[in-house]
DNA sequence: CTCATTTGTTAATCTAGGTGAATGCTTTGT
DNA sequence: ACAAAGCATTCACCTAGATTAACAAATGAG
């Protein structure tokens, strides 16, 4: 990951904040939409859809940046909620450090690698939600990202994954047993 | 869009191409990434799946920059097929360009833009696969390329929702007798 | 023009994964 | 320490979409 000294220099004005678990710190339709760099700890952005049903877009982990990128860019209402899964040290920016026109060259630099290691995981993830089956989209995600199981609940790795925590729950019964 | 002066004067040295429909641009495996901006005709870039299944990841028309931001930004061989479906006209750049350490800065941020705008497609994408059933994907591509059914093939608009063609005409044939 | 390939449609199965409900286990809050 | 809430697992169903196959219509190459 980038380092912590690369982030702080998009915004002198950063603040570190303590959050506690569950502490929600972006709801849907929200125009105050900030970023979030995780020294420690973890977060993740979900949305709810018309049935209630949270779906998990993604986790970040100490050094990766949470953000609506969506909403930043096109200055509208926040598409996602995000929420504190442990209690947290994160490094909060406004959302004017990503305004594109504001930004120095050497900030752009950063910013330009941030966002294209977004649109790669992104490409692969699209990729994988089209042509592989939950189990190979579990293993998949064991290998991508080893430490989440023990800190996440099995109910919102099958959320990421986009099956019920049944299915789940199932295939990790089939996996265990064919060992 | 953003406008082809400005796509332009991120390489003086692009050079247009003419293309014939069926001609392909990129293999997977491949090193010579390349990016195409679409001034006239239609582009898509797909994978193959182990069972030799198309997946189609995005397309490009009029106006629309393709690459394979992945294997460009992580110097990997390319993830995608490339390939034309109409005869076409194109901008044709060499991944050196989008090499952040040597652009300047009215580059970067026209780069920053291009990015910016596909996470935001990208991240609808994914949610759109978790959370929507397949006749609510149908209805929600039409809605956003509503072009774009007259120009594809109905099975490359299945992949792309990642559906079979079967199914995407067993939807449009309910949504035809409900009117 | 003509034969061959690609495309779209329909219908009969099959299956991965969803839904709902019951059962213990672990956290959490007071 | 105890009650209450949240969590994982299992099972009996159900359904959206995959698969296979047959056929008609459109497209294309020689």
């Amino acid at each position: 990951m980038e380092n912590l000294n690369e982030i702080l220099s998009l915004d002198s004005k950063a603040k570190t904040r303590m959050v506690k678990k569950g502490e929600i710190l972006q709801t849907e339709g929200s125009y105050s939409s900030l970023a979030f760099y995780v020294k420690k700890g973890l977060l993740r952005s979900y949305t709810i859809d018309e049935k209630g049903k949270e779906h998990i877009f993604m986790f970040a982990s100490e050094g990766w940046l949470m953000a609506d990128i969506e909403s930043q860019e096109f200055d509208q209402p926040a598409e996602l909620f995000i929420d504190c899964l442990e209690d947290s040290e994160l490094v909060v920016f406004d959302r004017s450090c990503f305004k594109i026109a504001t930004l120095t060259e050497s900030q752009l630099k950063k910013n330009a690698h941030l966002l294209a290691r977004r649109t790669a995981v992104l490409q692969r993830r699209v990729i994988m939600l089209m042509s592989a089956s939950a189990r190979k989209r579990y293993n998949r995600f064991l290998e991508t990202y080893p430490e989440l199981p023990n800190r996440v609940p099995q109910r919102m790795i099958a959320s990421y994954l986009g099956v019920t925590p049944q299915a789940l729950s199932t295939i990790r019964g089939k996996i265990a047993r064919q060992k």
